[in-house]
DNA sequence: GTCTATAAACCGATAGAC
DNA sequence: GTCTATCGGTTTATAGAC
């Protein structure tokens, strides 16, 4: 699996790793700004500095490329998300915290804007990872409202299911504005808000 | 400018119009599931029943279409939501019917869901529009709650702002949602929920 | 007002040399 | 592992006939 190849002009040995990485970094910028039908191979390549047909030496065809930009993407990020949360509440103040840095990363929130919105045509290739994405999302932050339902800070009326529901839409909402308006959104400040009215306990974006 | 034109074969006068409103109404469909960069005007064109070309004598071109569907749907929209509502409280529960209504009309909703994801990119031809409709939904909104504001019934520390801005995410977030997994949201309970929990009023999705 | 034909560009993917 | 060359397909838009 991870043997070694042999060098073949003047490259070191299992350059291929790096430059799947480098690959799916350049991709992940494409996809961002174009979406999955109008960004082009063409682009990635030449953000690589390499031509299309290198692309398909790595990654078979634009599908499994865009396939692997997203795993990649939801590996990194539930990695970082697990290293915030523990349980209930402070699972929703690591989602804050998220929130917050997400404000640096605008390619990621980039990315999931444009494709969230492309991939609700039912033939996208990445119709079905979105409507996994997102019931696994709602599954992960009702347990969170769940926990908090039990010691009664739920606000009345509000269920687990519907907190979750909201929560979501609030922080897809957010991202979609603030996208076209940076300088008129506050997103981590929103996110406490909404946490904060839906919920007996007042949430923060201070750290 | 309404003045008739003379028949050039067998049709009727005046016949533009109607074939322009024809169009559109394809183009939206066109452009709702596809984005604007991915449908085409082949679609469009096999959808009216007509060429491409005849598409083209009708809008100059591409952008010019795009615009013109956006156009009229604010149109319709805005004199939708003026029908349903009047001053401050009663506007949000004009919301929540619109959001209603909207569970009906499913091309509406992919439409700005597609589009509002694809136009975050700055050079995308839809730009402009999106963030000029963000700007006016949000000092709509505002006016709405500022007026319950005003009566003392926002909910501490929310602002009006803010209120507006959640209101908005909360909605288009949602609308994702929903045409992800139709079944799993309830998108006028949702909103009604999230509305009575930004302020001291009790909302429902019912009639 | 609508059509056919076509230009000019771009796209994804493959074949094969090195 | 990367390249060049190329095929077949698509796109927007224009020209010109009817």
């Amino acid at each position: 699996m991870t043997a070694r190849q042999p060098p073949t002009s003047r490259g070191p040995y299992r350059k291929s790793a790096a430059t799947r990485t480098t690959i799916l970094d350049a991709a992940l910028e494409v996809f961002a700004v174009s979406g999955f039908h109008s960004g082009s191979l063409r682009d990635v390549a030449r953000l690589v500095g390499m031509s299309e047909a290198g692309i398909l030496h790595h990654f078979a065809d634009k599908v499994t490329l865009l396939a692997a930009v997203l795993e990649h993407r939801d590996a990194v990020d539930i990695e970082q998300f697990r290293r915030l949360s523990a349980d209930g509440e402070s699972s929703l103040h690591a989602l804050i915290q998220l929130a917050k840095s997400n404000e640096s990363r605008e390619r990621i929130i980039r990315l999931y804007a444009t494709l969230s919105g492309e991939s609700t045509a039912p033939d996208h290739p990445a119709h079905e990872h979105f409507v996994d994405r997102y019931v696994r999302a709602r599954a992960f932050l009702r347990e969170s409202f769940d926990a908090l339902d039990r010691r009664g800070l739920l606000r009345a009326g509000v269920s687990a299911e519907s907190a979750a529901i909201g929560t979501i839409a609030t922080m897809d909402g957010l991202q979609t504005q603030w996208l076209l308006d940076p300088d008129a959104i506050d997103m981590s400040a929103q996110l406490a808000q909404y946490l904060s009215a839906v919920t007996e306990i007042t949430f923060s974006a201070e750290v």
